[in-house]
DNA sequence: CATGAATGAGTTTTCATTCAT
DNA sequence: TATGAATGAAAACTCATTCAT
């Protein structure tokens, strides 16, 4: 595929078609034809591009992935002083994300859930980029501001990483089925999820800190 | 398809083979063909008994929903003294089933996974089964320790079960992930993620637990 | 299938629902099934009894037919002294057959019509039990009036039955609509199509009688 | 299926291999395979033009029914000056569309007798169309020259029309048995039908007119 | 004799993919 | 390069018929 030429606008029309389609039937269920349609390209242009629907299906995974990184504003992860701001700055940031780019984020949330679906090929292949990003990112977000977080002895770095995850995991569940139900939802219709995560995440702060240092 | 009298025994032999066919394939790539080849039955009993492959998935999948439901002891979730014994003692209990019905588990952690793939009607069913066992179990399970808890101000049962809710789902995750890997695990290969786990809540029930109750 | 020895009940009952079936559904849509459920027997018996769906339809079809013109009363074909007075007296005697035999006469007269649908054998062996029929009784029906018609130089007692026939067949579609949308109707309601009947009787009758006799 | 674009050619290629198909194994028996392959097209493809075989079938009745209303000439029936040559006529003239174009008749004659082969839908479709068609033509063909008749006081023109119809119904039936006994028979050969036909209408012609009238 | 659970051949139908234009 | 009509392999599903009990 890496040789074809392809028109820019035209991928565009038809990622974004892909996106919805695949966000809205599953993979399986995702009809080739509805999304040329509704790209405004023909079938043929599609399987020119991309070679079957499985590999549309990564490739369209791949770019919205990358598109959701890069809107990704980093410093609302590292700049943050404490475990909380930085769970409240990075949620409401996300969310902010989730409802202006809607379809991508549901896709993102999606791929894990779709991987049976697809030939074993792609099932690799989207499995792997998903490694990739979780080893890359993760650390990246949080990593910053755990180190400046004054541990009690005997809980570690990743152990808090891997609660926050967890946290922001849920969350991010949460909002997207309230999305799914809201169409028309703002970050202030979300704010009750995130006044909730951030409950969670002050129990953990006081969990996971030194008594000194577990006051904001 | 209710009063359609079926043989115990071929049922089982069906739900069996459906199970590992359906976790294996996913929903979509199962073939009927392949599920009554592997029960020793007929294509054809299939559908008298269950009317359409995705009925087949609902009713394999409410199956071993019971079974796992009905094979789970809560005692080992009611009897604990404090929040670290009780995931402790569950998480190893659970994990012992996880290994003894694999596929079992398996079927039910892919559950929601699957949806996308099910017709309209089943995906519905699926997802009220889901949402009725939840409401159910997740309270009745958690809920008789949680009221031992002498909880900080401020931190509500609610909260504490959300967190360890949040944990008990990212060590099956990891479980699952672990035992596709390694078929043949035992209990004993998974006791490092119970202990991760075990740390977490341990940092959980520091953070929500006043300080003269904080000692075990 | 002639060395089966047959339990004259149940025979009675197979055929009575294979009757009913065929007539709602038609030859294909039929389900052995549902003749043997209300039939009150196994499926099984229909087969150890009639070896096929098609020799049932057959053998049912033949039981139907004899005992249809085993009610019919002949006399009243025969008795007649004009034409008029005959198609009336057959009509309306036909008529209150139709209504106590709706699914009997519903099935005979939907023979023709589903030859197609049955395999080559059945087919040939439908069809030529109606010729022989039609061989056996259209004259022996009409003869003993027509032959004391006076008739017009250039009409034949062939054409009169020829006419007269079309008619009453004519009739008999008309009744068997009108009883499929009113199941309830009786004689009196049937009345119209036999008036309507009897005119154009009349009017055959005046072109193929000598004027002088063309008088009632 | 109605914005789906159909090559004319290949429409014309399915729908005739499919009148032959249905005339000769009726609607249950046929296969569109069969009728895929004597098309010179896919199966695929048939259900791309047309969804599905009962829609096939609606679709293929509903073209023929077209193309013989289409072909008939009117005038055959509206150009006479009494019943008589009206009915010699237009008999002829049906003969001969019905010796060329023998599998559209027969299509169109066995329609009604296919009608519970088909499912609810198109049963009910096909059923429509014939009404429509009834109601529209009957009167049209026959109409003009009844008008101009002059009949008998008590005979109404529905009377004339009715057995009329009746008994151009039983030439057309007869014809169409004679065709399938004598696939390459001409309109000689189908000569003696018509005479006989033409001498019944002598009669009910007798029959309906005035004395002075009845005399060509 | 009678049963009715089980069979599997036979069909319809779907839809990703191809390819002539 | 782009099209979209055409393909046909792949599957679900039906139901007359069988046969062990």
């Amino acid at each position: 595929m890496k040789d074809v030429v392809k028109d820019p606008l035209k991928v565009e029309q038809i990622i974004k078609s892909a996106q919805k389609e695949f966000v809205d039937q599953g993979f399986t269920r995702a009809k080739t034809e509805t999304i040329a349609k509704n790209a405004g390209v023909s079938k043929g242009l599609i399987f020119h591009y991309y070679g079957s629907k499985a590999n549309l299906y990564y490739e369209t995974f791949v770019t919205t992935m990358e598109m959701i990184t890069e809107k990704a504003d980093l410093t609302v992860w590292t700049g943050a002083e404490n475990l909380e701001s930085m769970i409240k700055n990075a949620l409401i940031y996300k969310m902010k994300l989730q409802i202006e780019y809607k379809t991508e984020f549901a896709l993102s949330m999606q791929a894990y859930t779709s991987l049976t679906e697809l030939p074993e090929l792609e099932q690799q292949k989207v499995a792997d980029y998903i490694k990739k990003q979780m080893a890359e990112y993760v650390p990246m977000m949080s990593g910053p501001v755990i180190d400046r977080l004054n541990l009690r002895d005997g809980v570690t770095q990743e152990q808090v990483i891997s609660l926050v995850g967890t946290v922001g995991s849920a969350v991010q569940d949460k909002s997207k089925v309230f999305l799914q139900q809201h169409p028309e939802a703002t970050v202030a219709d979300l704010q009750p999820i995130v006044d909730e995560a951030v409950a969670l995440i002050e129990i953990i702060e006081h969990g996971a800190l030194k008594p000194e240092s577990d006051t904001k």
